[in-house]
RNA sequence: GUCUCAGUAGCUCAGUAGGAUAGAGCAACAGUUUCCUAAACUGUAGGUCGGAGGUUCGAAUCCUCUCUGGGACACCA
């Protein structure tokens, strides 16, 4: 199966089984440029345990290498150089295709095992803002990809529906809200209170104070408080709901903070039982000094409840409820002291599970160099970004394809594509600068360009009216010009294992750049439809790529459109 | 101040557990459509991998120091 395994096997018996095959294995590196080889190994380290120059050992290797599944083996300086075999390893993996279909490059190593992954999380009464959109587009690419790998992912969109912004907001609705407004257009118009809160207390602190009693009494179970809590929730709910339908993403579970309400008192019972809570300047703290971090604190001086209380409560919950493997928190980078102290007190209290959960932090979304901030409302609103790139997309068709039959709906696929990809292509700790421009761009390394690829390549098989033969297994096809292609459709599933390790979609979105541009290559080189005794092969590769771009778009959260 | 992340082409970034001449995409310039969707393809140009030391056969990659920028650092989340 693996070419790399094999290379090793072989190296292992010629080297007097001096070191192991997994090692040998872990040496054999991919050549910088296909033209000297397809696999090489380097004979550096060789050369110092058998004292013996490296080339020298290279060049005895080449000779007593013989393998049906080696083409041709080369030395260049101390490299040997290794060429596959184009025929058997290319209809091998078009075969591997055809049968396994959209389970291709599927991997097992999950075992199904629970995942939990906390994402999106935005905070009620607030816009749903750009801010949000990475760590609803990282944790939904996460969960596809964990799933691929075997595991049971479970979304949570841990909602931030309590706190002590719920007293400000019940505090500034008090002093200047009016309830015709907030119906009318519910999230703008309490935005405009919170950001007025903040913009009074400035210059009238007592208003701070105002805001923290209000929500000692929402805990306390005031009625007043309750009712216009659960009023903005509900209005922020739906307003979520449409901005998650358009993106294609569901959740599992809505616990959000408020959830864990009833959840916070044993937390600390716990805490206090097993002695690791002192009282520190009125407020009620875990120490980490061992752990070189700061205190962790988990009661306010006036009683109430803090970030770090609830997400004890949550992960114990989580723990209990789903028995998970792995437990993700897909949160800004910023918080990552946050998560430090949180697995660190976990640990404190004896729960070897807390090893298995893991901070996926992720690089800010900058405005004009800085961080977004929702209280001087500074915000760049997600929905009219995806919006605007519906629209875009949508032009484009008119120009385009003006014949193509379902127009929104494909535009609505292609602009949300752009935006998600966008955001996932890239390494997830890089700080993104917001950029309409960068963000709606379709040509050259998008989601678009993936997408017209596949359209590209749906087209050919819709006019070559293609049935595949899952019993074909050989070709008249000497895979010569399609080696770049075929010998790129076997990284599919080490790209998604790299992805799952490392809890990067950027590794599957790279990788399906590199196929759709390695076939467009092929495309403008190659007549795929000239008919010719190669053509079913060519047709077979067509429909392989077709294949792996649409299950790598699949694990990014984009769709496929047929045509476009 | 302490901790943390980042610094690679004009811009945005790759560079898979140190390896062969550092790669893409945008932008620029020059081309390709009687031919499977030009949201594509080809070519040109563009670099002391922030800087200085060190480790080694070999460093963009590892270590130390340093500069620049983002972020976090107790009653927000």
């Amino acid at each position: 199966m693996n070419f790399k395994q094999e290379l090793a096997a072989i190296l292992y018996d010629l080297l007097d089984q001096t070191i192991s095959a997994k090692e040998l294995e872990l040496m054999i590196e991919k050549p910088k440029n296909q033209e000297l080889g397809d696999l090489a190994f380097p004979c550096f380290t060789l050369a110092k345990l058998k004292r013996k120059s490296p080339n020298l050992i290279a060049e005895e290797l080449r000779e007593q290498i013989n393998s049906p599944i080696f083409e041709k083996v080369e030395v260049v300086g101390a490299y040997l150089n290794i060429f596959l075999n184009k025929k058997a390893a290319s209809e091998k993996v078009i075969h591997d295709i055809i049968s396994q279909k959209a389970a291709y490059g599927a991997l097992t190593f999950g075992n199904g095992g629970a995942v939990t992954i906390d994402m999106s999380s935005p905070n009620i009464a607030k816009p749903f803002s750009m801010g949000h959109l990475r760590s609803t587009v990282i944790g939904n690419s996460l969960a596809l990809i964990v799933e691929k790998c075997g595991y049971k992912p479970i979304k949570i969109n841990h909602l931030g529906d309590w706190g002590t912004q719920f007293g400000k907001l019940i505090t500034a609705y008090q002093l200047w809200g009016d309830a015709e407004k907030v119906k009318l257009n519910p999230i703008k118009e309490l935005l405009t209170l919170y950001v007025k809160f903040h913009k009074e207390a400035e210059s009238n602190p007592t208003l701070e104070d105002q805001g923290r009693s209000w929500f000692k009494r929402l805990e306390d179970g005031d009625e007043q408080a309750l009712a216009l809590w659960k009023w903005f929730r509900e209005e922020s709910l739906k307003e979520f709901s449409r901005i998650y339908q358009l993106m294609n993403v569901e959740f599992d579970s809505y616990a959000g903070e408020a959830f864990y309400n009833d959840k916070m008192d044993r937390v600390v019972k716990l805490l206090e039982e097993q002695q690791l809570l002192v009282e520190s300047e009125q407020a009620q703290v875990v120490e980490l000094t061992e752990e070189q971090l700061p205190p962790c604190l988990i009661k306010k001086s006036d009683g109430a409840t803090l970030y770090a209380t609830r997400d004890l409560a949550a992960a114990l919950y989580r723990q209990e409820e789903y028995q998970f493997v792995q437990s993700l928190y897909v949160v800004g980078h910023e918080q990552s002291l946050h998560f430090k102290q949180l697995i660190a007190v976990l640990g404190k209290m004896g729960y070897d599970w807390s090893k298995q959960m893991h901070h996926i932090p992720f690089g800010l979304m900058l405005k004009d160099g800085s961080k977004m901030s929702t209280r001087k409302g500074k915000v760049v609103l997600l929905e009219e970004v995806l919006n605007e790139s519906i629209a875009m997309a949508r032009d484009n068709i008119e120009v385009k394809n003006p014949n193509l039959p379902n127009k929104d709906d494909v535009a609505k696929q292609v602009g949300v594509g752009a935006v998600i990809f966008h955001d996932l292509k890239n390494n997830r700790m890089n700080d993104i600068e917001f950029s309409l421009e960068d963000m709606l761009r379709f040509e050259g390394e998008t989601g678009p360009y993936v997408q017209y690829t596949y359209a590209r390549a749906s087209s050919i098989l819709r006019k070559a009216n293609l049935k595949v033969d899952e019993g074909a297994l050989t070709y008249e096809n000497t895979w010569e010009k399609e080696w770049k292609v075929t010998s790129l459709l076997m990284e599919f599933a080490p790209a998604i294992k790299r992805a799952c390790k490392n809890f990067d979609p950027s590794q599957v979105a790279k990788y399906i750049i590199d196929v759709a541009q390695a076939f467009n290559k092929y495309y403008a080189d190659v007549k795929i439809l000239e008919d010719n005794a190669e053509q079913q092969g060519r047709l077979a590769l067509v429909y392989s790529v077709t294949e792996v771009l649409k299950e790598g778009l699949r694990l990014l959260g984009l769709e496929a459109p047929a045509e476009m």
